[in-house]
DNA sequence: GTGCATTTGTGTAACGCTACACAGATAGGA
DNA sequence: TCCTATCTGTGTAGCGTTACACAAATGCAC
């Protein structure tokens, strides 16, 4: 009549006294299985189902092996943007693959800007970190540094010591710029954020320096350099910053934009999305692409190609998917990913370089 | 002369002995603050610093607290859907918001239609499950069951006796027929896949009953009973199984359904996404909306508004909010979900009820 | 029957942490 | 001065699992 905790959770000590065996034999049955006779590997499985046992506790398991078979995704500062964001979103689907294809975990840890956030990193339990682009200055770098764990970076500063995955942003944007930007007389971006409050403002040939993101930053210097190379002046070139990656953000902004006498003639979104939507106000509005405006995305996501759209284009899901190995401390392939330029009908024929 | 293990990462008994404290006294300093003296507490953190040791770690502290901090989410046969299916990002967004703000994590728990898929389920450490609409007889619900722990079914199928969140999908996909078919001859459906193969066809008044997934199936028996409330016959209407939910599927199953002479007169999509590709299609057809063809479509995303979309109001991310709480052992708020249907141009006018 | 490799099962000892009970020091009230 | 209440620090004892070393049983060649 002693009175036993019923409804505890069993645990393999359970199982074991149940079935007749060790511990450790049941411990072999779940973890390595061909370590154990058939017939007791049956025998402990009948235990197990009858006492409702549903393996071994993961949390105890990870302690005592010293892995958590999960990687910890960090997505900046607000985790819903991920869900908003396309480019996010595909990246992640990459960074999903291969955590399905290797049986391992996600664990996005979330991130509120708050000065407890490095504690959230350093208290998640994961083998090893993805950090989404993020500013040089973020303090959750030296978090996830601190950890000791594999990690890298996407787009990443390199000033973080860490491993990075990402194209070399600085060229890609020289080339898709010139062919933006050929032929034209007032040309204009239309930009990620500069600056970690995400602050949607308008700006005349800022100093690329300035942004706090390595991809914004190393962009913008790209079309910079790409605009003077024609003997633009740079200080003349419109910047609108968009807060969020959207269609209707980069509509809205290019909306703004041809409202003045003096529009541009030519856009270089940073993404296929804030493309689309100024695609979408030039149809409105009548502005006549490319003639009267060249534009050009970036990515060539999936609806690029329907719209004419000319883009650069490279493969955030396999940017996804190198981080995780990376994360998983897999060695990389070593080769940068790819990325190319793809004409379109929305940019101005130009001579072949 | 000992070798000690230079590498490896400090516990905090090391820490305890570089700041001449007990083990217990440095637990205390990161997990109850106020326990420990001001002094003391100083010494500690700085004996931590010195070994670079980042706090407890968080596997240990799990296993001895019974709790991981961290839910997880189970996203269907694949987690890579999720982030191309925008309605599942909307939900996720909204677990990811209440984890956020609960200093949660988050876990994605990968599932691949492999046997292997309970195993995974089992192993997570987690303290708590989301499951996002899934067929009644998928092995993951009794897997989520077994575990024991606090779980709650997005859509979900009432068999599994696991809570759910969602709305009357019936009576809501009822009261939005009524406005998409009234006056039509032919109307047409554009549905998710009725079988866990996600397989794409076309098929005839189908039976509402042969859906695996519970939200499919309640709201083709809504349409069903909508269409024949007004005499009409279900066995004539075209339902268009579009296996992922995009602009771009609907789009096409729209061109399908057009090209024939008899073509449709009448259309309601379980998704805004899939509306959105159908009145795309009618556009470039030269069908008019909503006199040739009355459209309706689901969720009210942003995009329905500015296209002018008749659609079924429902707010996902509430949703994923909700079923975060209620993983969590949160009570929920007990009232369902609200629902509306929301009037614009794609249908046709007709008297209010 | 001997010798050796293979198969299968069993204790032991952590993995790193924290709940709990307890003890010494300090303070305050009578 | 004594008694109680509060503050601060310390051992102990696991949380549930698995790596490891070992032992018994089995198989096989000779």
């Amino acid at each position: 009549m002693s009175s036993e905790g019923q409804d505890r959770r069993p645990t393999m000590a359970d199982v074991a006294r149940v079935a007749g065996v060790s511990a450790m034999t049941v411990s072999y049955t779940y973890g390595q299985p061909a370590r154990v006779s058939a017939g007791t590997a049956e025998r402990v499985r009948r235990a197990a189902e009858e006492l409702g046992y549903v393996g071994p506790q993961p949390v105890a398991r990870s302690l005592r092996r010293g892995r958590t078979g999960s990687i910890g995704v960090v997505l900046g500062e607000h985790l819903t943007y991920a869900f908003d964001d396309p480019q996010a979103a595909r990246f992640l689907a990459g960074v999903a693959q291969v955590c399905a294809e290797q049986a391992t975990g996600l664990t996005l840890v979330p991130i509120t800007g708050a000065a407890s956030d490095s504690a959230r990193v350093a208290q998640a339990a994961v083998d090893g970190f993805v950090v989404w682009t993020t500013s040089d200055d973020d303090p959750v770098l030296d978090a996830v540094t601190a950890t000791g764990l594999p990690a890298v970076v996407h787009g990443g500063p390199a000033r973080s010591g860490l491993p990075s995955v990402g194209i070399d942003d600085r060229a890609a944007a020289r080339a898709i710029a010139r062919l933006a930007f050929a032929g034209a007389r007032a040309p204009a971006i239309l930009s990620f954020p500069l600056d970690r409050a995400r602050s949607a403002q308008v700006l005349s040939g800022p100093d690329p320096q300035a942004a706090a993101f390595p991809v914004t930053r190393n962009r913008l210097a790209g079309f910079k350099e790409a605009w003077e190379e024609t003997g633009g002046s740079w200080s003349q070139v419109q910047v609108v910053v968009c807060a969020v990656n959207s269609a209707r953000l980069g509509a809205a902004a290019t909306a703004h934009l041809l409202d003045d006498d003096a529009g541009p003639d030519a856009l270089a979104a940073m993404s296929d999305e804030l493309a689309l939507g100024a695609l979408h106000t030039a149809h409105e509005v009548g502005v006549a692409v490319p003639e009267a405006l060249a534009l050009t995305g970036w990515d060539d996501t999936d609806a690029a190609a329907p719209a004419g759209l000319s883009t650069l284009r490279q493969d955030l899901r396999d940017h996804g998917a190198r981080c995780a190995r990376i994360a998983l401390g897999q060695h990389d392939t070593g080769t940068p990913p790819p990325w190319e330029v793809v004409r379109r009908r929305s940019t101005r024929p130009t001579a072949l370089p």
